[in-house]
DNA sequence: ACGCTCACG
DNA sequence: GACGTACGTGAGCGTA
């Protein structure tokens, strides 16, 4: 009963690469038992589908319909700009192999099919839209995609299939401020980061709806540019008018394509039962098998059960820790055995043991190896026979261990086998230590960086707390291995037979905890945070922690004498003034010397503070009070940052700089801060002094080599930047575009002073303000930091809202969020966890401010992040090799003649790095510095 | 081992 | 109405 497509018929259209992508984003990676094919993503969308069909039914039900995939990657619109699409993400790698099998599974349910060479999906959705609309039949576009909306109006509508929310031309002008017809006009000013469609710099939806609304139409406006009052969109505008004209050739969709099919074939028709339910048994589907098949009225066929994999015989909590069924391995032989379990699975836990915790200076002693729980092995590679164990400590190698080149030369292609995944409990450390005996461990998971991308803010992510946590199990402890004190010894000297119980462990520890936690990130909806923040991020650290930075010793030496003795007279000094000797450095005594002995008084009456042991509080801010009164406590603060300078960094830095390689070291942890920021430990080389002029002079320590220059780029105000984004302040971003200064600018708002009567005073008041709105203000914090009365800084603070409303209102929605959901998130999809955020009593405050502070630390984090995994490729060529982070800047060594061409490259990445996961409202800014030595380049 | 202090963003 | 309070780190020193 062939019905001729007309009025009263009800054409749907579906999205079908956007269910895809929902449906692989969606679900946990599943594979089919029988053959460990991937098809996660193939039963979300089936699932998508069979809801679809069981909703479509009613007034509103389809008369037609058909699922549009886009085909190939190349269309006629990267012939007008080889740009397009051009940022996009690889498509993974397990999603790839599903892709023909939803046509597959379209077909099955008898749904029309469609896809076309050289056009996207939106094209064909576009012209069969005009198609049926002109026939004078109906048309529902089923997808969220917002560069479907200009195709909305007489007839035809949208469904977002998500939120089950019906768009009609209402909804488009909600979104863009303008109607269907003249979305692609604010969409070509607007451009789209997602599609890499370049638009007019400055200018989002906002803005261009707007200006599309006061001239009419794109033609016109750019016609007319020349009248535009702002000059910055004037001009912009006028320069970027190709660019501008191009872009929406980018946007607008082709209605008219050439189509080898007509309606008609579109229309619904029921599925075969046998077709259908031959296809989800072959994909090995029960539940929803027998679901449609219920439905169907049909019996649901046998799915086989197939073999389950070795592993799933027994469920990893069944198979208990026996540290004696760990093996050791001796020779090769018994290490080919390995190596062939470890093809076959395509994945290995792996640990290494070695003779120190600084992965720079210890030497390989050993490697564990797991391929399922409970069945591991250790290799003794260096370890000291028990005999070498005497007061002469002899370097007699033990007995029964394999050679270790022989060793490293049978591993290393598995090691560097992209088919075999490599797993470990922060690989940062195992990868140096192969790094330096020239392996390139690659592919690699990290269990660390998993639980990290789970669970930051729960508890730490070390390998004992996860193994009691996930396992129940308390790992082996080294200490009795190893002693503690002088009498410690290095793995090297534990005997074989107690290593191999430990090390073997930590491998199956690993294996178990990666086991469980695969799946779990999906369930999470972390995968993306963890497949492009964490992992990669491994790699480029191990690089710039192996590279280094030079220090100079003597600087460092000359430096630390000079504070020496500056120290020496004002330590006199102050212990005249006291009256008696005593150590400077004790907090305790000093306090009993200031408050006690000499009766000084705090100046604002109250009586001195105490901490927790009970003795008085003397920190910079009480001795700062204090040195109005009496001229000691300031003799104390500069003795302080002396004594500060000297121990922390001009002595202590000398004892970090490696023998071999003059340079030094530090180590980043990934997993340490909640936020999603790195820290940098032993030495720390991200509070190097600089904010005052003498401890800033430390940085000149941090020198070029011969014939190179440093080179620093960083973030200007990133994280303002992101809050005027995140809590959508109109001011503050337009602020940013101006190019205005933003502290000035908040003054000048808040304080109704004109910009150029500011004064430097009013100026730092609105600078503490800014920042303390990042880190969740409160009255009490601001008046202790400004020294001003409270009442005077709530004042500040009720007009800071009310001049920025937006920034309340953020504040309320994060705290509410946290609260019904235990997390907040930045805008990659970081969760920050918040456990004490209904907590009550005072913790409930620091948990409020760190919930308010963290998407906007983390989202900056992430930004930096992003930008740092994209570095390598972007500066690969150039004589440039980057050093260090601190959390908003780069540090790079360049050669002298490559420094303009690094700048250009790192700064491009960098200003991009959000690109295309999120479109910041506020464009991203980082200024460059260069010089012989870090002091110079900041 | 823990608290205090202070260096950074 | 009182209670405490800026966010995130790491290191060195003194004290227990």
């Amino acid at each position: 009963m062939e019905t001729k497509f007309g009025k009263g018929c009800h054409l749907h259209l579906i999205d079908g690469s956007a269910f895809i992508f929902r449906a692989y984003h969606a679900l946990p990676p599943l594979t089919r038992k029988s053959d460990g094919l991937p098809v996660g993503a193939v039963s979300g969308f089936v699932n998508m589908l069979q809801r679809y069909v069981e909703g479509n039914n009613g007034a509103d039900a389809a008369t037609h319909v058909a699922v549009i995939f886009d085909k190939g990657s190349h269309t006629f619109r990267n012939d007008m700009y080889d740009q397009y699409k051009a940022n996009r993400e690889a498509m993974p790698e397990d999603l790839r192999p599903q892709i023909p099998l939803t046509r597959v599974a379209t077909k099955a349910f008898n749904i029309a099919c469609e896809e076309m060479e050289g056009f996207e999906a939106d094209d064909i959705i576009a012209t069969l839209a005009h198609q049926a609309r002109d026939a004078g039949g109906r048309v529902t576009i089923v997808s969220s995609d917002k560069d479907l909306m200009q195709l909305i109006g007489d007839g035809v509508e949208m469904l977002d299939p998500m939120k089950n929310k019906r768009i009609d031309g209402d909804g488009v002008v909600e979104k863009f401020g303008v109607g269907p017809e003249r979305v692609v006009d604010v969409q070509a000013l607007a451009g789209d980061s997602v599609d890499n469609v370049p638009g007019a710099p400055g200018i989002g939806i906002k803005t261009a709806a707007l200006l599309i609304n006061e001239y009419g139409d794109l033609e016109s406006l750019l016609d007319r540019a020349g009248e535009i009052k702002q000059p910055k969109r004037r001009e912009t505008l006028i320069e970027n008018r190709a660019q501008i004209e191009l872009s929406k050739k980018l946007v607008q969709l082709d209605c008219d394509m050439t189509l080898e099919f007509g309606l008609d074939d579109l229309e619904v028709q029921d599925p075969d039962p046998d077709v259908l339910m031959g296809f989800l048994a072959e994909m090995e589907f029960r539940t929803v098998t027998k679901r449609i098949a219920d439905k169907l009225g049909v019996e649901a066929p046998a799915i086989e059960a197939a073999a389950p994999a070795a592993s799933e015989v027994a469920a990893p909590e069944a198979v208990g820790f026996d540290p004696d069924a760990y093996e050791c391995v001796s020779d090769a032989a018994a290490l080919q055995v390995w190596i062939d379990r470890i093809r076959e699975r395509g994945y290995v836990a792996v640990d290494t043991e070695t003779t120190g915790l600084n992965e720079m200076i210890a030497d390989l002693v050993g490697i564990s190896l797991c391929v399922e729980a409970g069945q591991a092995c250790y290799i003794p590679l260096a370890h000291k026979s028990a005999a070498s164990d005497d007061l002469f400590g002899s370097d007699e190698m033990a007995e029964g261990q394999m050679d270790i080149a022989e060793c490293l030369a049978m591993l290393k292609p598995v090691l560097e086998d992209p088919a075999v995944i490599k797993i470990g409990q922060n690989m940062k450390y195992d990868t140096k230590i192969f790094a330096r005996l020239d392996i390139d461990v690659t592919p690699i998971d990290d269990t660390m960086l998993m639980s990290y991308a789970m669970n930051a803010g729960k508890h730490n992510h070390g390998m004992d707390t996860l193994s009691e946590r996930y396992l129940g199990h308390t790992p082996i402890p080294i200490k009795p291995l190893l002693g503690s004190g002088k009498s410690a010894i290095t793995f090297d000297r534990v005997p074989v037979d107690d290593a191999v119980k430990y090390a073997a462990e930590d491998a199956d520890i690993t294996l178990r905890l990666w086991q469980q936690f695969k799946p779990q990130l999906h369930v999470n909806r972390v995968t993306t945070v963890y497949e492009t923040m964490e992992r990669p991020l491994v790699p480029v650290l191990a690089q710039m922690e192996r590279h280094g930075i030079k220090v100079d010793r003597d600087t460092l030496s000359r430096m630390s004498n000079a504070f020496a003795q500056k120290m020496a007279g004002l330590e006199d000094e102050i212990q005249q003034m006291a009256g008696r000797p005593f150590n400077v450095g004790s907090p305790k005594q000093l306090g009993e010397i200031l408050f006690d002995e000499m009766g000084l008084e705090m100046p604002d009456g109250k009586k001195p503070s105490t901490g927790k042991t009970g003795a008085y509080s003397t920190g910079a801010d009480v001795l700062e009070d204090l040195a109005t009164l009496h001229d000691m406590p300031r003799r104390i603060l500069d003795w302080r940052q002396l004594s500060k300078l000297k121990s922390t960094y001009t002595d202590a830095l000398q004892e970090h700089i490696n023998a071999e390689t003059g340079r030094v070291h530090t180590s980043y942890s990934i997993a340490g801060a909640n936020t999603g920021r790195l820290a940098s430990t032993d030495p720390n080389l991200q509070n190097i002094p600089v904010r005052s002029e003498e401890g800033r002079r430390i940085r000149e320590a941090f020198v070029a080599e011969e014939g190179k220059v440093i080179v620093s780029l960083d973030y200007s105000q990133i994280e303002l930047r992101i809050l005027a984004h995140i809590a959508g302040i109109d001011a503050l971003k337009q602020a940013f575009l101006d190019g205005i200064d933003i502290h000035a600018m908040t003054a000048s708002e808040m304080f109704d002073v004109p910009l150029d009567e500011m004064t430097p005073d009013i100026r730092r008041q609105a600078k503490a303000i800014n920042f303390g709105v990042i880190y969740g203000i409160s009255g009490f914090g601001l008046a202790r930091n400004l020294r001003i009365p409270r009442g005077e800084a709530q004042g500040f603070i009720d007009r800071y809202f009310e001049r920025f409303p937006g920034i309340r209102k953020y504040m309320d929605d994060t705290i509410a969020f946290a609260k019904e959901n235990n997390y907040v998130q930045t805008l990659f999809g970081r969760k920050i966890n918040t456990p004490e955020i209904n907590a009550k009593g005072p913790h409930a405050g620091f948990a409020k401010r760190a919930a308010i502070n963290a998407p906007i630390q983390g989202t900056a984090a992430d930004v930096i992040r992003r930008a740092m995994i994209r570095m390598p490729a972007a500066i690969e060529g150039l004589p440039a090799k980057m050093l260090l982070q601190v959390h908003d800047e780069l540090i790079f060594e360049v050669e002298e003649g490559a420094v303009d061409d690094l700048v250009g490259a790192a700064r491009d990445v960098m200003e991009n790095a959000s690109d295309p996961a999120v479109k910041l409202d506020v464009k991203l800014s980082v200024d460059a510095g260069q010089g012989a030595n870090w002091a110079e380049a900041h």
